[in-house]
DNA sequence: GGAATAGTGTCTTTAAGACACTATCAA
DNA sequence: TTGATAGTGTCTTAAAGACACTATTCC
């Protein structure tokens, strides 16, 4: 058992999902709105409680992802993020979560939610410039995402998790650039993830002629962490640039 | 509430501290022999559960660190690790814990715990090969904490965690060195070092003359991330070399 | 002077960044 | 042939890696 005179206190454990991804060249990311309180109305990651005592933490955010995105789950990236448990986090009582984060091809329209909860993909900007409010620490969570995302870009293959299993290149320049916020120059990322090996491989030149040029197709390769990785440009001597937007 | 017809089932929280330090120029991770069941007299993390119900996570493992390193709070690094909660990792029922990383400058000696458990530095191999055993799970969250401090290495000031508050540039390679198991040369981890902006300081010319040149003192700078950040070699296309050791 | 430790300088190679044009297809 | 998209080559600069000697102190 426990320890001495006390016994621990039972907490409740949620999972919550900061899934993200493209639509039309912008990072986005999925916000249900909730039909309960606390936050009743109020736009919220979706996640919820683990359906019962057995069920594995990544179970449940595997449930909580196809639930939502009713997406092949084998498809779709998804990893522990991190734990929020602020004892205030949450009005009900102690509410833990655990935050992972899921990214998934271009999702066209998102889908409504099991409990007729509304879901939309939302500009990550407009989260993270506080323009869209978020129910609980969710904003910061999402915060803590996508910088996630943005470390994986440069050191794993997760940009392809953006992609349909066939991509071109420029599609994957368009994941760097959309998640990380910059541009980038198109020959030397033609360059750059032409030497990484194991990164993309060729899957012949395919179809989807849209009136140019038509492009070559890659696929996925094996390797998962590149190397030399893909550093994202050093933002310059960040002084006050932070979050100042359109509100 | 929470959802409709069933409750969402409570868990116990524990937090588990993997904490760091350097012996004798070996990495080494703090461990103690567990007084009570279950896995009674096996090595573990240190860790307990929370408090009370309003206990935060980072409090609980800033309370447990202090406990068993009796070291000033402020002077050691921490920071949460990830949490482990597969439904049959204890046997006493649904116990999550949200495991934390803490690098402490050399302790010469472990401090017994608290509730007369025996402590004590157990150099990372021995845990990684499985020479040592390890209670719960613990031995892989071992193994993702020395992970991420490597990691940290390459592009947080991590490593001055690692040493006093003074310090010498032949300390920090040392540091470097044993975190990642590699040896660096001298002449390159000097240049690299100095040419990161507010990395390190110096701090004078001090004492501790051991017979040779005394050296240049050095403390800790102002930046957190380092760059250009300080990059390990490549494990040389890493093939089949896991884990395989003297057991 | 010798033992011990601290510190440095140069050359080569690799990757990054800046930069503008050619190639292929559809209408 | 025009519009649209895909793809490439070179030069310069920065950083990494390899490599061996000089400097300062204590005895």
């Amino acid at each position: 058992m426990a320890a001495d005179a006390w016994s621990p206190t039972p907490v409740l454990l949620t999972v919550d999902l900061v899934i993200l991804t493209l639509r039309e060249e912008r990072l986005c990311v999925l916000l249900v709105e909730r039909g309960e309180d606390p936050f009743r109305g109020v736009l919220a990651l979706p996640g919820g409680f683990l359906n019962h005592a057995g069920e594995e933490i990544l179970d449940a955010a595997h449930r909580e992802l196809s639930e939502e995105t009713a997406l092949a789950t084998g498809t779709v990236h998804l990893e522990q993020l991190a734990t929020y448990g602020a004892a205030d986090r949450d009005p009900r009582g102690r509410v833990v979560s655990v935050a992972h984060l899921a990214i998934a091809p271009h999702l066209p329209e998102p889908v409504a939610g099991t409990d007729a909860r509304d879901a939309a993909w939302v500009a990550v900007e407009a989260v993270l410039s506080g323009k869209t409010a978020l129910a609980f620490d969710h904003r910061q969570i999402v915060a803590d995402g996508i910088e996630r995302a943005r470390s994986r870009l440069e050191f794993s293959a997760l940009a392809t998790a953006f992609c349909g299993e066939l991509f071109t290149i420029v599609e994957l320049q368009h994941v760097y650039e959309a998640v990380w916020g910059t541009e980038l120059d198109t020959r030397n990322f033609y360059r750059k993830v032409q030497a990484v090996k194991g990164f993309i491989v060729p899957a012949g030149s395919g179809r989807k002629s849209t009136g140019g040029r038509p492009a070559q197709l890659y696929r996925a390769g094996p390797q998962t962490v590149l190397s030399p990785p893909l550093i994202r440009p050093a933002l310059a001597e960040v002084q006050g640039n932070e979050g100042v937007e359109g509100l």
